[in-house]
DNA sequence: GATGAATGAGAATTCATTCAT
DNA sequence: GATGAATGAATTCTCATTCAT
């Protein structure tokens, strides 16, 4: 028996739970698909959860806001914009590639929690907002709306991870880590 | 009074279902609320559709391979890849402006819809891929997979327009457009 | 154009509704099912009948009396009670052989609607009753319960039309004939 | 309290609903009739069976095969072709009187549910028909069409039921049972 | 007489959640 | 912590019937 059987549980259906999301849709997951995918009763993830909505929102935002501290950490370990820029977009397609599912479960997920997120929370958008506006005050890259900027550059990386949700593209991203570090640049230096 | 009261009337239920589905989710949103809206009852709505999924899809299939159809006949009427591409991302952002509820409409019900379009239907997607993949046959951007480039492009187009959505960005797209074509022409050009 | 226009439409529904109720059930047949059989819109048929209730009542009252009559005036043509039983049976027979789907029809929606006939209307069952009774009263046949005479009778005959129906037997019951007669007259008769 | 709180719910809702079957018919018996009878919510009942179709065929099954093989039993039990006959007609009497609600929701639900069955399923007209085509076979009733003797015997026994159905005969069935075990052997000797 | 869109009263079914054991 | 039967509200869908044209 593992030391932390609870948090085994409790993560073992997290993980089922992610897993049916993407395949099925949050909507279209019941409480009982989870339930026996996980091998438990329905009712026992009651005890681990106040329920459905609770468990989504849960597993979404520790798993939104883990992402965006660990893209904070990697722009803090860089000197420079575009370092930071750089760093950023490999941790995407590292994280992507590490597992797509959790990935994509943020990507999908996503537009049915954003509005519960506190507004001071960061996120993977606030964390790459705040690296360019800063950018953009330091000088590093020319004077523009940082917001359409931060959409640039999300725009290409989440655009090819969907792609290859849809397999439209081959799975792994960090192969496409330098071209879309490039075009990103490229993106808010041309103006 | 029209002088076809049905089109008439199935118009008026597709237009408030687009506008449930965005403001609500297509899961949340209850054949009752669709008939509310209207001003109809919920059986009616069932002379016009077989049911919630068939009105969902066929809402959707029109409109996505008409817009299709029409970034297609934008590209046709250019005769370099950067004017293809420039008259299409133009044709996107037109598109959003002129009626944002749609363009979101299609942008988030997508996931849910995709895999029940024949592999033949031309969509946004398709027209893109074709546009640039000829665009790399006779040589007027570098050799690099297509697919990729046109997930960069589309990536370029949409996050705004989602950012738009989340109020992140103001309204406006076509405002943003020739740094979107500028944009996305470094991204396919910079390999 | 024929001289009785609406005659002819309300046999036509009469026909396609007798049709429908045989093979998928007159619950499971919908007013629409048969208002597409006969080619006429759903309200239409509200010209004709009350409703559904109505049509099923009517088309089959009026069917099941006359089978009654035609039974009762082929008894009335004999002289002895073997030649009245006789000739009931090849009635019966005729009749089915002649329009299975009705008489099918007869014998499966019977037990819906029985319960609506007035105790004194004369039906297949009675018209039975009666000839054994007297046949009881006249000493034909030896001293017995009737009824059960009845149904001994009635389900010599009938069993094997509803075998056919179920293509348990060839679908001609004419063939029988004289073996069912011979059978009937040896259960009555022998006590 | 029983300590199978399940298979007694199940038995339940399986009595309740032949009960209501029989008294207002399959299609008239809506999934609350049935609930309420039990004292039960309406979706309780989906944890025993699939749906209303379901439950419908389940209970026909299972009640239609274990008569039929009850009924092989007592022809086992038999001897003769003749011993044969009159205990499968002494089954069919005593399943009557012992429980009628359950003999008339075979009686009358069959004719919706016997397309369902496999064809090797055995049933009370298959064994029937075995014993009758044995005797043919080993010359104890003369050669005939054993389908048609099968016909010739199951409606000399089940009318007399239909009509205690309808109270047009007493309720009890055995009192009858030496009558009709002679109309049965009359029946399919004299050809 | 005919049309067919619309109605409205259910019907079957689903499913998140509760609770006695 | 776990179970799973039960709940009850909501949801999709059906269909006999009406009615303006």
């Amino acid at each position: 028996m593992s030391r932390h059987p609870f948090l085994d549980t409790r993560d073992r259906i997290e993980r089922a739970a992610i897993s049916l999301f993407v395949s099925k849709g949050v909507a279209e997951t019941t409480v009982r698909d989870i339930a026996t995918a996980v091998g438990l009763s329905e009712g026992a993830l009651y005890r681990h959860f106040l329920g459905k909505d609770d468990l989504v929102w849960q597993v979404f935002e520790s798993r939104y806001v883990a992402f965006a501290q660990r893209l904070q950490a990697l722009a803090a370990g860089e000197t420079t914009a575009r370092g930071r820029l750089a760093a950023m977009i490999r941790g995407f397609c590292e994280a992507h590639d590490h597992d797509a599912t959790l990935f994509r479960f943020l990507l999908f997920v996503q537009h049915g929690q954003l509005h519960k997120l506190s507004a001071e929370t960061p996120t993977p958008v606030t964390v790459m907002h705040d690296v360019l506006a800063e950018a953009i005050a330091t000088g590093e890259i020319p004077p523009q709306n940082a917001h359409l900027a931060t959409a640039l550059v999300l725009g290409l990386v989440l655009q090819p991870a969907t792609f290859a949700a849809y397999g439209r593209l081959p799975h792994a991203q960090v192969p496409h880590c330098a071209r879309l570090v490039a075009a990103a640049w490229a993106a808010v230096t041309t103006v």
